[in-house]
RNA sequence: GGAGGGAUGGCAGAGCGGACGAAUGCGUCGGUCUUGAAAACCGUUGUGCCUUCGGGCACCGUGGGUUCGAAUCCCACUCCCUCCGCCA
């Protein structure tokens, strides 16, 4: 959610902000409709004022405050309208983009930052994760439908070590290790920005009006909701892991062959709260992280700078990270790290004491630190020409196995 | 799943339908006193919205209802606690 005054005080540079979201009309509509509720909100106080009474009145003016009482109901259920149409525009509109992001408005519109890391070279016919071993779709598929997979054997060792990689990382470096709930209340996924527009990818359990989260993102956004948090606590560091469930709705048809998208995968997401002041600098430090921790598995990579017009409701800036995929021949996400600022924290009621200037909303941030998708990025990279897979050291420590593959 | 009890300010805890945005205590912050601190005393202390900046309005778990008027009465829901049953 913006912040209302904003686009009553100062809507031209907000207006051409959001025209690179596609949402300048939104905006229009918005103040229109905040104009309306305005004059209606000021027109019920007076009325409400004049009901208000010291002890008991004449039966004269018991008379008078009746035929108020009848024009009041009127003028409230008009401001009900208008405050419900405020309120809709309000949720649909999406959080403004930074001024340093490109311009565009697909994928490939993005700005590539760096590239990073030399691609694999292999001398001999490249395999994909699939034909690796361990991935086993059909049975995935017979059990729960397609884009579900099971993960067997020494490939789930090393799924596990590698969450653990990311997660001791984090605690190392301050964050509060957080095993948070995946299903949750519509609230949760309307404050984080989810909900209206993503409705379509999350999957519902109807029978008890909850949502399964598509990141641990929700469940983290939500910890503080409501809550005022005090200066000294901020930065509030969080390191998630969490299953993610995800009806990718948008994507039939796309990357229909091996693990790549799937339904249902695990991931170590981090999550920031922090102040207007540091937010942006807390961006730069969680893609510094996640780039870190691309590194030390030994993956190549490059950064990119999501479009304007290719960033979700709540992002005001985005990076990804893109690993190299060897069978693909490209580079593929698997990384997302968004600063919020303060769309979700608006809307989910976060705030912090600033001293004298009161009380503040803060700033929020996301990122991934691993996702099952690395793991296809690291059997195709350190895939050998017997078909077997080396295991880089630093997961062995954490319980990888040595190696995958063809015994 | 069954049976009870509860939800009021940072916390505890009052609150005959009008004087209640709300007693009191603790805590907070400021001051007096003190070499300093504690104690004591004095004062202060919720949030949001609108504003012609005088002020006005809303909020006592949430949503409805009764009434000229609801923290207070009625209905529904949510959450928490206790007990029983079931359960990883």
């Amino acid at each position: 959610m913006i912040d209302i005054r904003l686009a009553r005080e100062a809507p031209g540079p907000l207006r051409a902000a959001l025209a690179r979201k596609g949402a300048a009309e939104l905006l229009d509509e918005l103040i229109g409709a905040d104009d309306a509720w305005r004059a209606l909100t000021g027109r019920v106080d007076e009325l409400r004022a004049r009901t208000k009474l010291k002890g008991k009145p004449s039966s004269g003016q018991v008379a008078e405050l009746q035929a108020v009482k009848e024009e009041l109901h009127e003028a409230e259920a008009a401001l009900a309208g208008a405050a419900q149409r405020r309120a809709d525009l309000l949720n649909r509109l999406p959080n403004p983009p930074a001024p340093d992001v490109p311009d565009g408005v697909s994928e490939e519109d993005a700005l590539e930052v760096r590239a990073v890391g030399e691609r694999p070279r292999f001398e001999f016919a490249v395999k994909d994760h699939v034909e690796l071993g361990g991935f086993d779709l059909d049975r995935g598929a017979r059990l729960s439908g397609s884009r579900f997979v099971y993960r067997r054997g020494a490939l789930a060792m090393l799924e596990l070590a590698m969450y653990r990689y990311a997660l001791d990382r984090l605690v190392g470096l301050g964050f509060e290790l957080v095993l948070p709930p995946v299903l949750v209340r519509e609230e949760a996924m309307y404050g984080t920005g989810f909900l209206p527009t993503e409705e379509v990818n999350i999957y519902k359990v109807e029978r008890d009006e909850l949502y399964l989260t598509g990141t641990s993102e929700v469940a983290l956004a939500g910890l503080h909701q409501g809550e005022v948090l005090e200066l000294d606590d901020l930065p509030a560091r969080y390191a998630g892991y969490s299953t993610c469930f995800r009806r990718e709705a948008g994507a039939a048809g796309r990357d229909t062959r091996g693990a790549f998208r799937v339904h249902q995968f695990d991931k170590v997401e981090m999550f920031v709260y922090t102040t207007p002041e540091r937010s942006a600098e807390e961006h730069e430090a969680i893609l510094a992280i996640e780039e870190e921790l691309v590194q030390g598995l030994g993956l190549a990579y490059r950064v990119v700078c999501t479009a304007a017009g290719d960033l979700g409701p709540s992002a005001a800036k985005k990076y990804d990270i893109e690993a190299w995929m060897p069978s693909q021949e490209r580079y593929r996400e698997i990384t997302s790290c968004s600063n919020t600022t303060d769309y979700q924290a608006r809307r989910l009621n976060v705030r912090f004491r600033d001293g004298e200037r009161g009380l503040r909303v803060v700033h929020t941030l996301n990122g991934t630190a691993m996702t099952a998708r690395w793991l296809i990025a690291l059997v195709e990279t350190y895939q050998q020409p017997d078909g077997s897979v080396a295991v880089p050291e630093v997961l062995r420590l954490l319980g990888a196995p040595a190696g995958l593959g063809p015994s």
